[in-house]
DNA sequence: CTATTTGTTTATCC
DNA sequence: AGGATAAACAAATA
C-alpha cells in the first residue's frame, strides 16, 4: 500500500504525538521487521524521552527523538502507522507500540512483515538516514538529473526504471502506472527510445502525480477522482477514462503493470 | 485448493 | 558487466 503519499500520510500521523514523552516500548522482537536491530534492549532507551520531530525521504521514516535517539521505518507492502487512545483495544499485527505518557500509543502494524525499523543512538545522522535522495516534488530534482539517471538505464523498459528508488524516491507500482498512463508512454518502452520531448513530458508528469498524490492522500487520505488511473487500475475489466477503451494488465518484471494500449503509444 | 498483492533484496542465469 | 527473471519474505483476500 505505502507509496510516497501514503507514507507521507503515516508521518503525518505520528506528528501528532510530537512533544509527548514515552512511557514505554513494548516490541514483538522475534518478528521479521526487527531483523536489523541487533539487540531488543535499544527499545528501553526510548522510556522517558519525548519525539522532537519526523523525517521523509521516499518511502524511508525517520522519528527523532530526543537524548540522541533516530527511529527508522519502512512500511514495506502492508505497513500502518496508527495514532490511538489506549482505552482503544491493540489491533492485531501491531508489532511495535510506543505508549506515551498521556496514555496515547504510537503503533507500526504490519501483517506481512515486509517492513523495517531501524534504531541509532547518535549525536549526528545514522548511515540508514545519510543516504538520502532529492525529493522527487524538491526544485533540486531536476529534468538533468532524471535524465542522467536515465541515461544509466538506456536499454531497460521505463515501468521497472521508475520503481528504482535511488533514481525515483517514492515511486511504488500504482504511481509509476499513473506517471507512465498520463505521460502516454508505454510500460514496456525503452528508456532509449524515447526522445527528449517525451523525456521531458515525463519528468514534469512525476512532478504532477507527486502533488497530486500528496494532495490527495497525504492529506486526509481521500479517494482520489475518476479521471485519474487510479481507480480503475486495481482489478482487470477496469476502462480507460480517456479512450474507454479495456486496460491491459501484465506483468512486466514481476509486477503488475496496468496500461491502455491505444493512449500510450510513445516508446512502441 | 488456487492465485493475487501499492516492496525490497538476493540468487541465478544469460 | 549488466539485464532479466525468479525466489524469498508472510499473510490476507477472493
Amino acid at each position: 500500500m505505502p507509496e510516497l503519499a501514503e507514507v507521507e500520510f503515516f508521518r503525518r500521523v505520528w506528528s501528532k504525538a510530537e512533544g509527548k514523552r514515552v512511557s514505554k516500548v513494548s516490541a514483538s522482537f522475534d518478528k521479521r521487521i526487527f531483523r536489523d536491530i541487533p539487540n531488543v534492549d535499544f527499545f528501553t532507551k526510548f522510556k522517558g524521552s519525548i519525539l522532537n520531530h519526523s523525517l521523509r525521504n521516499g518511502k524511508k521514516l525517520c522519528f527523532i527523538f530526543n537524548r540522541d535517539l533516530w527511529l527508522g521505518l519502512h512500511m514495506g507492502m502492508t505497513g500502518r502507522l496508527l495514532y490511538i487512545n489506549k482505552k482503544v483495544k491493540l489491533p492485531k499485527y501491531a508489532y511495535l507500540v510506543i505508549s506515551l505518557e498521556d496514555k496515547s500509543r504510537l503503533i507500526f502494524q504490519d501483517p506481512r512483515l515486509f517492513g523495517r525499523v531501524l534504531f541509532s543512538k547518535s549525536k549526528s545522522k545514522p548511515e540508514w538516514w545519510s543516504s538520502c535522495q532529492d525529493e522527487l516534488i524538491s526544485n533540486t530534482y531536476t529534468f538533468e538529473k532524471m535524465d542522467a539517471f536515465l541515461a544509466q538505464k538506456g536499454r531497460r523498459s521505463i515501468k521497472p526504471v521508475l520503481l528504482i528508488q535511488d533514481g525515483f524516491p517514492g515511486i511504488g507500482n500504482w504511481m509509476a502506472d499513473e506517471i507512465l498512463w498520463r505521460s502516454r508512454i508505454i510500460p514496456t518502452a525503452r528508456v532509449i527510445s524515447l526522445n527528449r520531448n517525451v523525456r521531458m513530458t515525463l519528468f514534469y508528469t512525476i512532478k504532477e502525480v507527486c502533488f497530486d498524490a500528496l494532495r490527495v492522500i497525504a492529506d486526509g487520505w481521500k479517494k482520489p477522482p475518476n479521471s485519474w488511473l487510479f481507480n480503475h487500475r486495481w482489478t482487470n475489466g477496469g476502462i480507460c477514462p480517456e479512450t474507454d477503451e479495456p486496460l491491459v494488465r501484465e506483468r512486466i518484471s514481476g509486477r503488475t503493470a496496468c496500461w491502455s494500449p491505444r493512449w500510450q503509444i510513445h516508446g512502441s
